[in-house]
DNA sequence: CCCAATCCTTACGAATTGTAACAGGAGGAC
DNA sequence: GTCCTCCTGTTACAATTCGTAAGGATTGGG
């Protein structure tokens, strides 16, 4: 997949240059425009990911325009207005609109909002539920964990979620109580003796040297911490 | 297609029963949940289409229940929090919430962006009765399964309804006892293993490693999950 | 150094799931 | 109607997973 494509309409130039100023920081790709005619007359040759589209156009209502994007062409479509009604908020959302900001917004939650359209959107990059450590790639979408060699092994649902639990807070100690609640199991008193169990079978997947754990590391008396660089997507 | 479920968690019950009555007048399904434990238990036993999760939970960090959430089961996440600053809306929409609404709300927009989150989930059944997925074409509508090689292989109507849960959902746990639900089987004693069969007949057809399966995940103690990305229509 | 607390590992059993084999039943051809 | 085929559910047994108990190892304090 190609950098995603987000288009900016908004009569303001102010707005337009702070957004494209955002998202080509974000790594998107931008186009701007001023009035709805030249944006339509763009989407002949180019097809959006994203479309920003302001509702207080001077040379169209800007409703009918996301109604069209949205419901028509099948594009997402996330409004960006003044108008800060409920009411508003709801018809635009109706209307087919896949978001709606109000101004004055932050550029950074606009970003955000876009990746996590475009999350949905392509179940590729989702799919892409896998993390990178110390030579490892752990694919949560298919329970298997790799090797830096490619080879694979899998791995169990207990033991991913201890793995998760790990891969989400590195370099950070994790209680113990912390992590049985998170497991699910109840905080009971002989159901303590499961957690080192399942800690333990994922070492052993994981080669760790049982004299000298490299990766997961046992606080005494506290929990564990996972070291590790952790790189996520 | 049943009418969706929408689950809420939230510590408040004046927050639970506002949102509970909103949702059910616009024709949901709900169901509430004041702790985080409660909840998660249900998720074995329940494939909601939306989750609202409030942040500010007495019992769990929201945020980490939001990543596994959206992560590990692949479900669609709506935070509600009280939580207004920008950074905390980022965080969460970065962790993987599909949308981020802060407190106080009217129930309507949290209707309207429901909708709209289902609006993009399911997307085209309706586009047409073939799905297309990892070189497979399904023809629901000749009950025929296509090769990448262009030869067919019928299947049986029990077999159908697998498959089309799966791929209505893919990329998703499904756990086994809304898949009974959803097939039309009490959940009963020993109907359970019915399902197991029917499973196992499709992997058979779809030519699926026994020893590693790659488009029907079984989770222990879980459900399933189909892998592959789907295309309808 | 000795002891208690804590933790790791191994082994085993219970629960869950996969698959093969068999039986009942619906539906079609003749 | 009779036969035949296919679909579906059920049973039985193997494989996998998970929790628990028991014993050994390690840590930290005195």
């Amino acid at each position: 997949m190609t950098t995603p494509l987000v288009t900016i309409l908004d009569d303001e130039p102010a707005i337009r240059t702070m957004l494209a100023d955002a998202l080509e920081d974000a790594g998107f790709r931008t186009l701007t425009f001023a009035r709805a005619t030249e944006f339509e007359a763009s989407l002949k040759s180019v097809t959006p990911d994203v479309c920003l589209v302001d509702l207080s156009l001077p040379d169209r209502d800007g409703l009918t325009l996301v109604h069209r994007l949205a419901l028509e062409q099948g594009a997402t479509v996330i409004i960006i207005s003044g108008r800060a009604q409920v009411q508003d908020r709801v018809t635009g959302l109706e209307l087919g609109a896949d978001d709606y900001i109000i101004k004055p917004f932050d550029p950074a939650e606009v970003v955000a909002r876009i990746r996590a359209r475009l999350r949905r959107d392509t179940p590729a990059r989702h799919a892409g539920d896998t993390a990178s450590f110390e030579g490892w790639i752990a694919h949560f979408d298919r329970y298997v964990l790799e090797d830096d060699q490619g080879q694979e092994t899998p791995f169990s649902h207990a033991e991913g979620e201890v793995l998760r639990l790990f891969l989400d807070r590195p370099k950070r100690l994790i209680s113990r109580q912390s992590m049985q609640e998170t497991l699910g199991g109840v905080a009971g008193e002989s159901f303590d003796r499961a957690m080192d169990v399942r800690i333990s079978r994922l070492r052993t997947k994981l080669r760790e040297d049982p004299k000298n754990p490299r990766l997961i590391k046992t606080i005494y008396g506290a929990g564990y911490i996972f070291l590790g660089d952790v790189n996520w997507g």
